[in-house]
DNA sequence: GTGCTTTTTGCGAACCATTCGCATAAACTT
DNA sequence: AAGTTTATGCGAATGGTTCGCAAAAAGCAC
């Protein structure tokens, strides 16, 4: 049974790759363990912390490789880059999009789609003569008390 | 009359620097130019062009007190920090809550408000069994063509 | 497989926005 | 005016990210 999200989206390494041979890329044992590591972490992991887990697979790679496979994969769409404010990029592979509802007692993230949310903010850009490409939306909250 | 941007909110100087003496700040010349050239400014300024403009005043003027002079007034909530993809930090004074759209081509900024944006996203919160007390929301588009 | 061409890699240096250390110079206090 | 505190300008340091280059590997044709 292939693996899925909890939005259904199926993931696999093989189709990540199948992407990057199709775009002209070569498929070195670099990307391959950077690909992998990637899809493999749960948390959105810094680059610094994505060249040690990869390290820990092949520690010849360097830093400066991650930071080009990312760009080319981010290029792709096949991986989301996060700029949070405090200072470096976070990356995780793009399983379709979803939003962040970060609870502000707990700490814990609540992730949600919203057909409704994104055509309203397509016709927002579109009222205000734009093309949206891109976007962040991302909320804070509380439990409700009954 | 009283000076006001387009969603009607009062701003002054002298507002400004009352605040900042409230906090324990001294009131220097760089200090009052900055923040002067940062109320002219009908657009988003990054810290560079922020200085150029304070320069044009005071040539003395250093991208170090600049730099100082925003985070304390980031701190104080006089002026907001905005981290868009493109490098640099822009700053603006805080006129009451509105979103942007960053246009990907020119960098100018968009800004804008919908009612039924902010009633959407309580909306959602709600549903999901939360009361929201902050979001964040951005856009990134380009110009459509006719 | 063996060549040949193109892309990718690791390394360190370069880059760039931002921050710091420090001595000097102003601002507030009395 | 004197004393205390905070702010300034300078240049150097920082830290994430990118670049240049020669060496290595991938893909392609035979």
């Amino acid at each position: 049974m292939a693996k899925t999200d909890r939005f259904g989206y199926k993931i696999s390494m093989s189709m990540l790759l199948q992407k990057c041979t199709e775009a002209g890329l070569k498929i070195t044992d670099q990307r391959k363990v950077i690909l992998k590591v990637l899809e493999e972490s749960e948390d959105h992991p810094s680059v610094e912390t994505l060249c040690e887990r990869a390290r820990q697979v092949d520690s010849s790679i360097s830093i400066a490789t991650v930071y080009r496979t990312l760009g080319l994969l981010n290029e792709l769409g096949l991986v989301l880059k996060h700029d949070f404010k405090d200072s470096s990029a976070r990356f995780e592979v793009d399983h379709g999009h979803h939003y962040h509802l970060v609870d502000t007692e707990t700490g814990q993230v609540v992730e949600f789609q919203s057909e409704e949310l994104v055509a309203l903010i397509n016709k927002i850009a579109a009222d205000l003569g734009y093309q949206m490409v891109d976007h962040t939306f991302e909320m804070f909250g509380h439990k409700l008390k009954k």
